[in-house]
DNA sequence: GATGAATGAGCTTTCATTCAT
DNA sequence: GATGAATGAAAGCTCATTCAT
């Protein structure tokens, strides 16, 4: 419970305090959605689970789409400053000389991010398709500032030479899919299986860079 | 409405005859799952759109989860059968002397099977997490066998020299992910945008098989 | 029973058939309305009286306050049609050469019309001041109109000679608050004492033509 | 605020020291009941209105009947006292020689108190007909009381051969009924409209001494 | 086969009331 | 005295499912 709490800290307590109960009921909320998703979850459900009334959920969040936001939302805000923003900037500031660096720096970061906060981006994943609310904040606030910011890096490396001529956003886009992609079927897909963090990383980066043919291919 | 008949006819048809107000139910329920989700549709929803009483449905499917299980379970099939096994005969048979070959005819027909069937493969994407009896189902008879064939090709093109040596489970992961990862971000997140389907394919053909990386880089 | 259902078919049934439950619906609905007031009664209390699962109340009613309204509104129409307009035209037909004569027979109709009706209206009565659209209803249809004849009548007896010079207006309203604070007198706050209903008619007639005064008076 | 602070403390404040909060939560309920009725009105409500804590309500006053009760009774108390008994002694008195005084005079009163406390007068006839308790109130210490005084009037006036001879009983109901159906029309029924009070009073009393007929009629 | 009224369990939400602070 | 978080019963309402017609 303690790391839990920490995480439920650092994303929702922000300005306001939360109650000890208020802490359990959405630690509840967020693992009953990412088990059997929004509209298949009772409030009767989370309410148990928090070992809380039914009425005290409805006393912090009138409705209960008021508690799936207030458990998506913060996570959208998080998902873009630390993150998207910092890692462009350390580019331009030649922090990374190599395209490599830089992906191998972001893919950390996001890596732990994933394994920490799973369930909720599930909810959010899972609700996306429904909550047009949800979805514009998604394509607002993360969606097209990450691909943005992508964007800007590939040119920036694609004018030192290091990555092919090639429209950078089908650029963007590709490598975007990879390495999402390639997470999502970790962390997501195969949530029990075995992987050696680095490796992975390694052959994600080398597969951006180079594919998987040979010179002798074509 | 005479080009969803088809299509329905196409998916379901197979043994049973379909009465007229089956296939408004099936198509009522396709058009309701994927827009509002399957805990997110009420049977009197699908009854309405679908013109019939709500007491009709339960004469043809017992339940609700009945009903969605006879949408998708037929999507199951039809995703292994026509396409997987065909396409990895045809390379042993050496229709493909290619990677490059393999890949293209398979996009193809990838390609025409998503714009056809979004809609279904909409609803087993969102309701494989919550329904154990779906995922089970697809990890059997799809992925695992998809994943097993994706390997098989690989190591042939490997012994050919066509494709660089890596343990061939990853770069099967790396590939697939690329192609469907590419295919869903198209037609799921971005269906209203206009793509040229032809242009994207070799973009794509291109990136797994050299990477994004100039021979410069590093 | 049968009394009551026959009322219900009267105000109800104009055009749409009423299922039994419904019937049952209503006439709980209305004797506990017109008990407990709207707010006070529950619809579980509903269902119970009328012996009918709570389910079956909103499926004719999609709301509390639709019953509520399912009710009501009927009442405003039959409440002005049949009487107000049919009194009106009696007078200017000459059929009704003395004021008496018009009183004594509006107040005979009143007199029926409010002892069938009684639990309806006073769930009227109750609910007009908290349900905007209620009220509205009531002033469109039934006191203005009401008014407007009442005023038209007291018109046509004072060119007659009959009533004395006065507002028409203000007439009308001394007539209308003495006729029915009278009746509502009898029916809804003394409903229990014996009234000899002829000698009580008898009694207003003359109060209105000449008052409590004597000649000697002042 | 101010003149409603001095109403409530005219109202209530006979032995025991309101405290501030006190008095908010009576502003904020009376208002609240008669906008919207006792049972129409959440406890919750009335503490926000009243800029107190929900608890503070329930620290007062038991419960919410508690509430209405203390709102209403004191105003069954002060309906009798200072007018019905002051007005009659001052008839026995022979202060009003002629009818006419007697109702302009008894008028006159009514007319400020109606004014004055109308919120919580529409709540005490809202709330008679579903608390038995306050109904038997109102009938044994009002009603009735006012009916007896008006008959004893009613036989004083008689006898002095300024009313005609009819049954006290019959002649103070008609003349209660005019005088505050009248006053209810004016204050409760068109709230808003203009009148001429002075004006209205004359016609009314001229009303119940003379009626609307001419000598002429019948 | 088709209907749609009826069901009752269960849903989200509201509410008067309590109580530790 | 005052607070407001917490309660749990009950409110209004929805839903998948049944069944007589």
């Amino acid at each position: 419970m303690s790391e839990e709490e920490e995480l439920i800290q650092q994303l929702f307590a922000e300005e306001d305090e939360l109650t000890d109960k208020q802490k359990k009921i959405l630690i509840a909320a967020i693992e009953s959605f990412s088990e059997k998703g929004y509209a298949g979850t009772s409030t009767n459900e989370i309410a148990k689970k928090a070992g809380v009334a039914e009425g005290t959920i409805f006393r912090h969040y009138k409705t209960k789409k008021d508690l799936l936001m207030s458990i998506v939302a913060p996570m959208m805000a998080k998902l873009i400053g630390p993150f998207i923003i910092n890692d462009l900037n350390k580019v331009l500031d030649r922090e990374f000389d190599h395209v490599e660096d830089f992906i191998r720096a972001m893919m950390e970061n996001r890596r732990e991010f994933l394994k920490k906060h799973i369930s909720i981006l599930k909810i959010m994943l899972q609700e996306i398709p429904f909550q047009p609310e949800l979805r514009e904040q998604f394509f607002e606030h993360v969606a097209k500032k990450t691909f943005d910011r992508f964007v800007n890096v590939i040119q920036h490396y694609q004018a030192k030479g290091q990555m092919i001529e090639m429209p950078p956003e089908s650029a963007a886009r590709l490598a975007i899919t990879t390495i999402f992609g390639s997470l999502m079927a970790q962390y997501l897909l195969f949530p029990h299986a075995e992987w050696d963090d680095e490796v992975e990383t390694e052959r994600i980066i080398q597969f951006i860079m180079h594919g998987l043919g040979t010179t002798k291919a074509r």
